[in-house]
RNA sequence: GCGCCUGUAGCUCAGUAGGAUAGAGCAACUGCCUUCUAAGCAGUGGGUCAGGAGUUCGAAUCUCUUCAGGCGCGCCA
C-alpha cells in the first residue's frame, strides 16, 4: 500500500532536514553526529508553523551547544526545493518550524476522490491474522451494562484494526461448562420444584442464581413438560433443565448482539475444549514445562514463578479441571491450534489478577506472552438521575443490555461507551442516555453528515453535480475554515494508525467530533451555493469528500450515518 | 497488608514513548436564522494538572513519596 499524505511529507521535511545537518556539518558550523533521531510534530499553536522539528534539543546534548545556535546552524544550511515547504524558522527554545504552501492540502481531495469508502485503510498491520474476544458473558443469564460497553469497545477495536491491515476474527467465548453451569442447573431445578411444589418444597441456595429469568425458565420448561421430570433422576433433570435453558440463553445473546450490530465471526464453546480432550492435553504440556506440582490431591500450576504471590490450582483434589485450566487451554488453541499472530482480550478490570498468570501460563507453553494483549475495561457504573444502581447478578435487578437496547438506541450507546478510554471509570446516566439530548454528541456528528447531505441534495435539484477532483480548480479554497478542514480529513491515516497502535477506539469519537466542530464552523462562515462557478464546485466537492470521512468513521464505529434528521 | 486502575475548569473528559501560552463538551453569560437543516455558529468568564520532592534546556506526562476513590488478591468464574 501507498504512503499516505502526511507519511510522504514527514519524510520529505526529514530529508530536507538530514541534508542540512549534512550540509552543517561539512561546513564546519556544527560537529559531525552520526546517529540522531529526526522528529516532526504538529505545533498546537498555528503561529507556529505547520510542522515543526526538535532536532536542535535533540542534538544538544550530543554536541553541548545551545538548541538555538545548532538550530541556526540548520536552518542557514537548509534548502526548500521541490518541497511544498515554503519558509522555515527558529523559535522558541530552539523548535525549527515550518511553514507550508496551501497547495499540500489539496491533495487529499484526490485521495478520497480515489479510495471513497475506503478511504483511511492503511497497511499498519500488513494482513497479520489477529483475534479480538470480547463480551464473552457467561451464558448463565442476560448480558450487564459492562457487556454493552465492552461489546462496543471490542467491535470498534476490531473494526480499527481492519482499517489499519490487520486479518480480524471477532470471537465470542461461551462458558458452556464448569461449575457456573453447575450453579445453573442448581437453580433451574431448585425454581422446577419451587414451581411444582410451593416455595417451600426446597430451599433455594443462598450462591445460585437469583436472577427472575432463572423462574420464568423453570415456568416455561413446565409448560412444555410438565412434572415428567420431579421424578427423574437428578442428573437427568439437571441435563434436561440445563440443556433446555442454556440453548435459550445463548440465543438471547446472540440475538442481542445482533440487535447492537455486533456480528462475531466465531462463537468459541468452551465444551468444545472438554470434549477434544484439549484442556487435558494442555495440563499435560504444562507438567512437561515443569511449572506445575502436586499438593494435597490437587495440581498446582507455579504462578510465583511468573513473579505473583501465589500459585493456582489447574486440577481440584476432586479432578475436576479449574477455569484457569481450561482458559489456558483456550488461549493455547487460539495461538498453537488456529494459528493466530496476535491476541487481544477485552476484560473487565474486576479480572486484573487473571493478566499475569496467564501470561505466565503462555511462556510456561512456549508461547510469546507479549503476543496476547489484554485490554483491561474499567468497569460501568450505572446511574438514574444521579444514583447509583446496583448490578449484581445475584439480586436478579440489574438494568440489562437488552433493556439498554430497548429504552436508547443503537447509534447513541455504540457511540457513547466510546467516547472514553477503556481505563476510565465510566459513569453511564440511563436518563441521560434515554433522553437522548444534545448531551450525546452523537447527534453532533450525525447531522454535520445530514447537513452536508442536504446541501448536495438542494444542488442536485439545481441541477448541478459533484465533480471529480481533476476537473475542479481547488485553489479556490483558502478560507482558513475550508483550509482546516481539508488538513483534518488528511489527518485520518495518522489517526487511525494511532488508535490501532494505543488500542483505543475511543480516538474516533473525538476525531469525528472535532471534525464535525470544523465542518459546522465552515458552514457558518462559507455558502456553497454561491455565485462563483468556481468556487461552488470547489466547496461543493470539500463537503463531499467530509461526508465520505464521516460516514466512514461512522461505519467503522458501527454508528448510522443518516442522510436526513 | 500486597498488586492494578484513576485523580486535569462547577460537571463529564481529552492531552502522557517529556516540548512552545494545558484543551473540548456540558452548565453560565452575550450576540447570530427573509438564502444550502439553529440538534448549528461566533464570543466571554472559568485551572495550585490531588499534595510534596526529584530527574533536565524543558514535566500534566518520567522517578520517589503522601493523600483520596475504584477493583483484585478462592481447589469461584
Amino acid at each position: 500500500m501507498q504512503m499516505t499524505i502526511l507519511e510522504n511529507l514527514h519524510e520529505s521535511i526529514k530529508q530536507v532536514i538530514k541534508n542540512a545537518v549534512e550540509k552543517a556539518i561539512a561546513n564546519n558550523e556544527i560537529d559531525p553526529v552520526s546517529e540522531y533521531d529526526i522528529q516532526i510534530e504538529t505545533p498546537r499553536e498555528k503561529e507556529h508553523g505547520d510542522f515543526a522539528t526538535n532536532i536542535a534539543m535533540m542534538l544538544t546534548k550530543i554536541l553541548r551547544k545551545p538548541p538555538r545556535t545548532i538550530a541556526d546552524a540548520i536552518l542557514k544550511n537548509m534548502d526548500f526545493a521541490n518541497t511544498y515547504i515554503a519558509k522555515a524558522e527558529v523559535a522558541g527554545a530552539g523548535f525549527i518550524n515550518f511553514f507550508l504552501d496551501n497547495s499540500w492540502l489539496y491533495d487529499v481531495v484526490g485521495v478520497i476522490d480515489e479510495q471513497g469508502d475506503n478511504y483511511g485503510r492503511i497497511n499498519l498491520g500488513n494482513g497479520k491474522k489477529v483475534m479480538v474476544e470480547f463480551v464473552s458473558a457467561n451464558p448463565t443469564g442476560p448480558m450487564h451494562m459492562g457487556n454493552a460497553r465492552g461489546g462496543a469497545l471490542g467491535d470498534c477495536l476490531a473494526s480499527v484494526l481492519d482499517w489499519a491491515g490487520y486479518n480480524v476474527t471477532r470471537e465470542f467465548y461461551v462458558n458452556d461448562a464448569g461449575n457456573q453451569i453447575e450453579k445453573f442447573a442448581v437453580s433451574l431445578e431448585a425454581r422446577y420444584i419451587q414451581e411444582l411444589k410451593g416455595e417451600d418444597a426446597i430451599e433455594f441456595p443462598e450462591d445460585a442464581y437469583h436472577g427472575d429469568d432463572i423462574r420464568q425458565h423453570a415456568k416455561n420448561f413446565i409448560a412444555l413438560y410438565g412434572d415428567k421430570y420431579l421424578e427423574a433422576e437428578q442428573t437427568e433433570r439437571r441435563k434436561a433443565l440445563v440443556d433446555y435453558a442454556l440453548k435459550l440463553n445463548i440465543q438471547a445473546l446472540k440475538d442481542d448482539m445482533d440487535l447492537y450490530r455486533i456480528h462475531f465471526d466465531n462463537w468459541f464453546y468452551e465444551s468444545t475444549l472438554h470434549n477434544s480432550n484439549e484442556v487435558m492435553e494442555t495440563i499435560e504440556l504444562l507438567k512437561q514445562s515443569g511449572y506445575t506440582y502436586e499438593k494435597e490431591d490437587a495440581l498446582w500450576f507455579k504462578t510465583t514463578e511468573f513473579g505473583l504471590d501465589k500459585d493456582d490450582v489447574l486440577i481440584r483434589a476432586n479432578k475436576i479441571p479449574t477455569y484457569f485450566a481450561a482458559d489456558i487451554a483456550y488461549h493455547r488453541n487460539k495461538f498453537s491450534v488456529r494459528g493466530f499472530d496476535k491476541v487481544i482480550n477485552i476484560w473487565g478490570a474486576d479480572h486484573h489478577g487473571h493478566i499475569a498468570r496467564m501470561k505466565g501460563a503462555m511462556q510456561a507453553l512456549g508461547i510469546d506472552p507479549d503476543r496476547l494483549d489484554i485490554i483491561t475495561m474499567q468497569l460501568v457504573r450505572l446511574m438514574r438521575g444521579g444514583e447509583i444502581v446496583r448490578m449484581s447478578k445475584r439480586t436478579g435487578k440489574s438494568i440489562t443490555l437488552h433493556d439498554l437496547l430497548e429504552e436508547t438506541n443503537v447509534d447513541a450507546a455504540r457511540f457513547f461507551f466510546n467516547l472514553r478510554q477503556a481505563s476510565s471509570h465510566f459513569d453511564f446516566d440511563l436518563e441521560l442516555a434515554v433522553e437522548q439530548s444534545n448531551e450525546n454528541p452523537v447527534f453532533y456528528v450525525q447531522y454535520a453528515h445530514a447537513r452536508i447531505c442536504s446541501i448536495i441534495r438542494h444542488l442536485s435539484g439545481e441541477g448541478i453535480n459533484v465533480k471529480n477532483a481533476k476537473d475542479i480548480d481547488l485553489t479556490a479554497l483558502v478560507q482558513p475554515q475550508e483550509l482546516d478542514l481539508l488538513r483534518k480529513l488528511t489527518d485520518l491515516t495518522e489517526e487511525i494508525k494511532a488508535a490501532a497502535t494505543t488500542m483505543e477506539p475511543s480516538r474516533l469519537t473525538r476525531y469525528l467530533m472535532d471534525l464535525a466542530a470544523l465542518f459546522h464552523s465552515f458552514y457558518n462562515a462559507c455558502r456553497v451555493n454561491c455565485d462563483d462557478q468556481n468556487l461552488m464546485h470547489a466547496r461543493l466537492k470539500l463537503i463531499c469528500c467530509v461526508k465520505t470521512v464521516i460516514a466512514n468513521v461512522l461505519n467503522m464505529l458501527g454508528v448510522n450515518a443518516p442522510e436526513k434528521m
